[in-house]
DNA sequence: CTGAAAGCGCTAACAC
DNA sequence: GTGTTAGCGCTTTCAG
């Protein structure tokens, strides 16, 4: 009896145990049936037990040069997109023999791009990063020591295997659903007028080629600037109720700021879908028990999930296959309570 | 040049490139200013630079024993609640110079236990675990080899750090609150009459000894066994619209299942709070932005993250200091729109 | 079926 | 300041 800390028990430890050799251990470890007789195994499976032995997956890791571990890295761990998203991969990649772990890159570009190269993700057998912030540019330059699967962007560097959504087809079927619905003035919340091909760029271009194909004149004024959390829309539908511009439908870019948008114009008694009618995108839980029940341009997150686990399954299979883009078609707006029936 | 897949470079290589010995490179890698001349720093900058060495970090935390990461173990990704936590962690471990990721279990109690024992888990420095449900015997029995620090429950094993929130009460003050605001016949949502000491027991508990306080008796009827996610909350207020039960005031034990039971009022056209009042917990995000704005136990998230990192960044120091168990009090009801002024 | 040897990439400890 | 030695715990390879 010592009372030194217990040094962890290795496989040399179990393998003294049970007098056998650390392979022997190992092939039971690892369930190489043919390699171990029955009463070999049954004697290693009780050294194990009374060693208390467990498996040093660090040393695992470093002799076999993978983990069977795939990180998403999200701009935050609070969005309920992501989380949505993550459980949809982790489902998935389990059924590959795949465990899915995430990591928050604090939202900001820099940070992401530093994610992509932080060693610490090295420990990853792959890596599937969602880019908030457009970052082409330098997203180009890096190849990536790890598989790296693109999710949500349209624009993303060729080397790269990348799931993007049709964020442009998107808006303007959301616009066209509002327009169809009698809405006239539609404010964007999270809109970008121009700038690199960010999520918030595409999406605002959509909802402008939508304006411009019913002959609607864009209205600058309409088109807040803004985050996408719940705050962010809260915030922008009261600043434009408190001021002289008005509208009557909103589109946000994300079902956050769609809900935090519902929440600032109930406060404000203002009616919806009756003077403002809303669309929020992601179709995710949230917005199905929003009330009123949220109307959402519905990525098709399935599909998408879909994808990105066929990409990152065949390029850790096979690293040197040509990168692969895919775009996966939203599917549809998913009209609910938050708009009026055409 | 050579076809064959580059095997990654190391620090051998880098050593080879810049003319020095490899624990020069460690050095450098590790800023070990003492250690190294600037112009040796610069030469092996260079070298690190030009063969694109990137650190191994297995290699490291297989020497080290530490990979300055630690998991927070959530039932599920899309919990708005566990991301929620994840991101108060994750800022204040990052002061520790100690990384958070997200591990799931799959909300399954033998899958929470499997994860104290998954060996994939000893790569983390520690571990931070809310048991859904309650377990108590069985973990009672782990010792786990790395620190883990319990959250969520009262009732936790005396050899394991533990959080734990009041429960009890703050399932009171929320009843009381609801018996004050007018409410007479309260449904509660997600809750368990009996059984082992799980959140939903302790929760009931608080709520019926606010009823007995009030001298009214407790109707089986209006306690209703179900999950708490947002589904869960909606099905279960749709049952009780269906039936012949009248309540006019409901508890519910998350604000994921509060907001669902927002959705089924308002589908069903009953106004909040004139006909039901709604309570919901944990002072979520989701609830701030709800319609109308739902009134919630607040847990005091902040303190409890901070006891939290307190207690594991302790053991990490100590791993030989004696457990030690904290009950963070709740903050309070916070009075938003689904309830009455009293 | 079982074992011995070698080494994955790194760093602690100690030379020089 | 810099280098050498040793070894973290495991698995691959090859010998018996």
């Amino acid at each position: 009896m010592t009372d030194e800390p217990r040094a962890a028990t290795t496989m040399a430890d179990v393998a003294r145990e049970a007098g056998v050799s650390v392979m022997t251990v190992s092939n039971v470890v690892n369930e190489r049936q043919a390699r171990v007789s029955d009463a070999t195994r049954a004697r290693v499976r009780e050294a194990i037990e009374a060693t208390g032995y467990r498996l040093n997956v660090q040393a695992r890791g470093l002799r076999r040069g993978r983990t069977g571990t795939v990180a998403l890295a999200v701009p935050d761990f609070s969005s309920a997109y992501f989380g949505e998203l993550g459980s949809r991969l982790e489902r998935r990649l389990r059924r590959h023999g795949i465990r899915l772990v995430l990591e928050s890159t604090g939202g900001v570009l820099a940070e992401e791009l530093a994610a992509l190269g932080a060693s610490h993700l090295d420990a990853y057998d792959g890596l599937v990063l969602s880019l908030a912030a457009d970052s082409t540019g330098e997203v180009a330059r890096l190849s990536p020591a790890k598989p790296v699967v693109l999710v949500g962007e349209r624009a993303a560097p060729p080397q790269l295997d990348h799931v993007g959504m049709d964020n442009v087809a998107g808006a303007r079927r959301a616009t066209d659903l509002l327009l169809d619905s009698g809405a006239t003035r539609i404010a964007v919340v999270g809109a970008a007028a121009s700038g690199p091909e960010s999520m918030a760029v595409l999406r605002t271009r959509g909802h402008l080629e939508s304006l411009a194909a019913h002959g609607l004149a864009t209205r600058p004024e309409l088109l807040i600037d803004c985050g996408v959390a719940e705050a962010d829309g809260y915030r922008a539908v009261g600043a434009l109720l408190a001021s002289s511009v008005r509208f009557d439908a909103v589109l946000a870019m994300t079902d956050a700021a769609a809900i935090g948008v519902l929440a600032g114009l109930a406060e404000q008694g203002v009616a919806v879908p009756g003077q403002v009618q809303v669309v929020g995108w992601d179709n995710t839980v949230g917005g199905r028990y929003a009330v009123p029940a949220l109307t959402s341009v519905d990525p098709d997150n399935e599909a998408l999930a879909d994808a990105v686990v066929e990409l990152l399954v065949a390029r850790l299979a096979d690293p040197a296959r040509p990168a692969e883009h895919r775009v996966v078609p939203h599917a549809g707006v998913v009209a609910r309570g938050t708009t009026s029936a055409a």
